[in-house]
DNA sequence: ATTATTTGTGCAATCGATTGCATAAATAAT
DNA sequence: ATTATTTATGCAATCGATTGCACAAATAAT
C-alpha cells in the first residue's frame, strides 16, 4: 500500500519557490513576512495538506507540548475525574496527556517520571504515592526548570504549586451536619497512615465536636485501612463496645458503605439509628440505601486547577515561577443516610 | 537557577575519544561494536548521568513510542479500566500513552485523531462515539500505516484489529439466569441506538427466551438512554401495564439501579417479586440493596488485548498487517437481585 | 607472502522545523 | 542623487540521534 507521503514545510517551499525559512515564519505569523507570500505559503499548505511535524518542531523548540501526568491508580473515579479536567484544559490549549500509574508503588513512581522526562514533556502534574519514601525524582523535575503541579496528595517538603481540597474545612461541615441532626455520640473511621488529608479530616472532626461542646473520644476513633472490610469490622467493634453511638463519619466512603452493611445486618435502621457520613463523593454512594451523605472534593475541578496552575508556571520567567498553593473548598452531598430531621 | 545540562551522545563521544556514531551504536546494542568500547560507553553513560533524548531518536527513526488512546469518556469505570489496561502492556514495553476523550462529540473524535496523528503518535487504540458520521479520520491512520485497535464499540467499515466482548453471549447468560431462577416474564431495558452492542444484547435476550420455550413478547421491550431516569420511567410503565412481570434484564446497570428504586419504592421485594440483571458490573453495583446481578465485561483484560493487538500490528510487516477481531468471553457475576433459588 | 574477509569506527547525510545573521531590494531621508 | 533605513527573504547552523557507506586494521584463506 502506497502510503501518503506527509507533506513537509519543503514541499511547500518548493512549490512556491522560496525556502523552508520562508515557509516557517510564515506559517508562524512572523512579522517579516509580506502578506502576499504569507497568503500563498498558507493557501499551499491547505492545498497539500500540510501538518507540521510536532516531533520535528519539539527537537528544535524544546517544547512537545506534552503534560506527564502520573496517578496512583487511573481507573478510580477521583482521579480519572482528574485526568479527564486536565485533559480538558490541555486539549483546549493544545497539549497532550501521557498518563501514568504509580500503583502505590515508588519503584513505580521513580520511573514514570523518569520516563516523562525522557520524552520529554514540558511538566509534570502528579499526586504524591503513599509509599513514597523521598522526592529526589520530583526535584529533578524542578531542577530543569519544569513546571510540576502536585494535586491531592502532596508535600511541604517540594516547593511547587500544589492543589488540594480543604479537608478540614469538609470533615468540619460534615460532624457539624450529624450534630445538627442530633448526633452527640459520633465515632470516625480513619488511617493511621501519615498523610497529611486523614490527619486533616481528623482535625475538623474533633474541632467540630469541641466547637459544639461535645466531649471528644478517642476510644470512638478507629483507624485501618479506609477499605470497606475495615469499615466493617470498625463497625463490629463498635456494636460489641458498651458505650452507645449514634452516628459514624467515615473518612472514606468504602469504610462508610462498610459500616452501612454492618448496621444493616444487625438490624439497624439508618438514619434513625444511627446516622452515616462518608468521604470523597464516590459514584456509588447515590446507589446505596439509603444514599450516602459525603463529601464532594470536586474532582473535575481540581483537575482544572492544577492545569491552569500549570500553565501559569509554563508561561512564567523561570525565575520568577510562583508556586502557589491553591485550596478548593469541598461540599457537603446531603443525603437520606444522615437526615433525621426534615429541613 | 543552572539548569542541569542534559548529557547526549556527543558528551559520551569527546569524553572516549570516538564519535557520536560509535556511542549510539554502542547504546543500541549494534553488533559490530568491540566489547571494549561497548563497556567504555556503558560505563561513562552511566557517570554523566545519561538519558537519551526520545524527541531526535523519534525524530530520527519516526517511532515516538507513544500510543494515541481515545476513548469517549474517561471518567467512567468501564473506560479507564481500559485506559489502565492498555497503560499497563505500554509500560512494560516502554511505550507511553497519550489520553484524549471525545466526549461522544464527532468533532472531537476527528480533531484527536488528528492531534495524535501530528504528535506523530506510533499508532491508535480508539473507541468510536456513539455520534460518529464517518471513518475517514480512521482510514487516515490506516492509510499511512499505522497500527489501529478498535475496542467496544467498533466498526466493521474499517478493516483493523478490533477487540469486543461477547454481548449476544452476556445476555443470553443473563437471561437463562432468570429462567433458571423460575422467571418466565422477563422484561428487557435497551436503546434505539445503532450501536451493535446493544443489538447483541436484544438478541441474547430473545434467542435465551425462545431455547427455552419462552415466548418473547415485543411489549416487554422498553428502548431509552439506559440512564437512571430511563430505568424509573420504564419501570413506571411495566407497574402500570396489565401484564405481569417477574424479572428485567437491562442492558446497562444504570437503568436497573433506576428500576430498584421505583420497584423497592412500590414495595415490591427484589427478588422475590421482581428479579433483577444488568450489564457492565459498574463499581455501584455490589453496593447496592440488594447487590445486582451483572454481567463483567473484563474491562482491564480488554485493554491489555487491545493492547497486544496494537503491538502485535506494529511489529508485523506494514504489508502483511494481520487484523484480528479478538471477541472476549464475559462473565455473568450472580448476586442477590436475582438470586430467588438458594444455590 | 599475497589476497580475501571480517571487524570496528568514522564521515556525513538525514529526520523537519527553527532561528541568528547576512543580504538584496525597496523605500525613506538628506 | 546619494546615503540611511526598512522590508522581505535566503543561508546555514542547530536540536540529538541514527544509519548507509567508506575505510583502515586485524584476521583468515590460499
Amino acid at each position: 500500500m502506497e502510503h501518503t507521503k506527509k507533506t513537509t514545510i519543503h514541499d511547500i517551499a518548493a512549490k512556491l519557490n522560496v525556502t523552508a525559512s520562508t515557509v516557517s515564519r510564515a506559517l508562524n505569523g512572523n512579522p517579516r513576512i509580506s502578506d502576499s507570500t504569507r497568503k500563498a505559503v498558507l493557501k499551499t499548505a491547505r492545498e497539500l495538506n500540510y501538518a507540521p511535524n510536532q516531533i520535528a518542531s519539539a527537537l528544535r523548540s524544546g517544547r512537545t507540548q506534552l503534560i506527564g501526568m502520573l496517578v496512583p491508580t487511573i481507573n478510580r473515579s477521583f482521579f480519572s475525574s482528574i485526568i479527564r479536567g486536565v485533559e480538558e484544559v490541555a486539549n483546549s490549549l493544545d497539549y497532550r496527556v501521557i498518563v501514568s500509574q504509580s500503583n502505590e508503588a515508588f519503584e513505580n513512581e521513580e520511573n514514570a517520571v523518569k520516563a516523562f522526562l525522557n520524552a520529554r514533556v514540558d511538566g509534570i502534574i502528579a499526586s504524591i504515592g503513599k509509599n513514597t519514601q523521598h522526592f529526589d525524582h520530583y526535584k529533578q523535575v524542578l531542577e530543569r526548570g519544569l513546571p510540576l503541579v502536585l494535586f491531592d496528595r502532596t508535600t511541604p517538603q517540594l516547593l511547587t504549586s500544589q492543589v488540594v481540597i480543604d479537608d478540614y474545612q469538609g470533615a468540619y461541615l460534615a460532624t457539624s451536619h450529624l450534630i445538627q441532626q442530633g448526633c452527640t455520640k459520633i465515632a470516625h473511621f480513619t488511617t493511621e497512615r501519615k498523610i497529611d488529608i486523614y490527619k486533616e479530616r481528623y482535625r475538623g472532626y474533633v474541632n467540630a465536636l469541641e466547637d459544639h461542646g461535645i466531649a471528644h473520644n478517642e476510644a470512638s476513633v478507629f483507624s485501618g485501612n479506609l477499605q470497606l472490610e475495615d469499615g466493617r469490622a470498625h463497625s463490629k467493634l463498635l456494636l460489641q463496645q458498651p458505650e452507645d453511638f449514634d452516628a459514624i463519619f467515615s473518612a472514606s466512603d468504602y469504610a462508610a458503605m462498610g459500616a452501612m452493611q454492618v448496621l444493616k445486618e444487625n438490624g439497624l435502621k439508618i438514619p434513625e439509628d444511627v446516622a452515616l457520613v462518608g468521604f470523597l463523593n464516590e459514584p456509588f454512594t447515590s446507589f446505596t440505601d439509603p444514599p450516602l451523605t459525603t463529601v464532594n472534593q470536586f474532582p473535575i475541578e481540581m483537575g482544572h486547577t492544577a492545569a491552569n496552575l500549570f500553565f501559569n508556571a509554563l508561561n512564567s520567567e523561570r525565575e520568577k515561577i510562583v508556586t502557589k498553593k491553591t485550596v478548593l473548598q469541598p461540599e457537603l452531598i446531603i443525603r437520606a443516610s444522615s437526615l433525621k430531621k426534615k429541613p
